[in-house]
DNA sequence: GTCTATAGTCTGATAGAC
DNA sequence: GTCTATCAGACTATAGAC
């Protein structure tokens, strides 16, 4: 019944299904070997699709690219959006902590996409990383800020604080192979809990 | 005088500055753009040079990536290895976090063709991660056990323990761009060092 | 919707003049 | 040592049959 001029078109079943599978064999080969490195070959066989058929699907190789990145974004910052300034300060930066190192368990190609886009410069998300990401940054800095002020977490800069426990966590997944050679068998996810917890509690538990 | 058959021949002044230029360009683009998605063209154009030119001093596009990495494992270690089983522990392990941190801030392209390696399956230093590198940190890692059971500092897990100097150390580097975008005109090493030293200060006094 | 065929461009590497 | 010219293969994307 809705019909306006702009609706998108539903989506048949097969069309949902090949739209999935090339999104998810993007990932797969983006996350490894960044935009440049990466082609529709790769793609196209991952997908189980031949390339013209994947660009029947998708415009271009770009197209693909930009839907994973956007669609990354908010999910990526949906731990911290998640820390609420009524918490209890402590639990609150200890329970984003956790939330972060289970994004890195769950999804570390989404991790590592994100990483290339970032080492290459984020030429395509440069934008969003100057207006949204350090808009969250820096409301979520003014609400640590609060808590040292008011003596409920120890005096930390805020800003390297959420940088730390970016980095701490996403290593795990970008660094997984080299974790995973220097470890051996023991799972590195496990060790990782514990330690982090054990860091940032002392980090931030006030004197 | 010296004329074993062997002996590599000693280069021109133009020979050796061309490799420089070459390898300092390789650093370059290799560091942006990781080994696929990097082109000859480019680098040659970093360096100045026609590709014909280039590959004249090179054999090929993998020579120069396989000199960049071989040239750089041993000093990315150097950190590490310099830190003594026979020194005061925690005045040791910020030393070691403070060069590792230098690092950063001298030589952030060396710390992304690294980061690009290592995301990409590290293909080309797998074994040297699995044997070199996991040595040594085996190695640390038994000495920092020993601090921590002779209660000179805290009881922490010593392999997670590296992971997280190497994870916020590197990230500065790695990551440039995200924290410049996020932080803007403030200096992120000057907070960083700061950081990382009450940090570690926290994490490893003992109770 | 999916395929084969192919256009047009880029890329790693070589040949050969100077 | 450096260049122009160029090859063979890989690359993104399109045309057109079915």
């Amino acid at each position: 019944m809705s019909a306006f001029p702009a609706d998108p078109k539903p989506l048949t079943r097969i069309q949902t299904k090949n739209r999935a599978a090339i999104l998810d064999a993007g990932l797969e080969v983006f996350s490894t070997f960044g935009f440049r490195g990466s082609t529709l070959d790769q793609i196209a066989r991952a997908a189980g699709l031949s390339k013209p058929n994947l660009l029947y699907y998708f415009p271009s190789k770009e197209a693909i690219h930009a839907e994973l990145l956007t669609g990354l974004l908010s999910t990526w910052l949906d731990p911290l959006t998640l820390m609420r300034a009524d918490g209890d300060p402590v639990p609150e930066l200890l329970g984003y902590v956790r939330r972060k190192l289970e994004m890195s368990r769950q999804f570390p190609r989404e991790s590592r996409l994100f990483a290339n886009e970032i080492l290459q410069g984020a030429p395509r998300v440069k934008a969003a990383l100057e207006g949204e990401l350090k808009d969250l940054v820096d409301a979520k800095a003014e609400v640590i800020r609060g808590w040292a002020a008011a003596g409920k977490i120890a005096d930390v800069h805020p800003h390297h604080l959420i940088f730390s426990i970016w980095s701490l966590t996403q290593h795990y997944a970008d660094f997984d192979v080299q974790i995973r050679a220097v470890l051996g068998e023991e799972d590195p996810f496990e060790g990782a809990e514990a330690y982090l917890d054990a860091l940032f509690t002392k980090m931030l538990t006030p004197a």
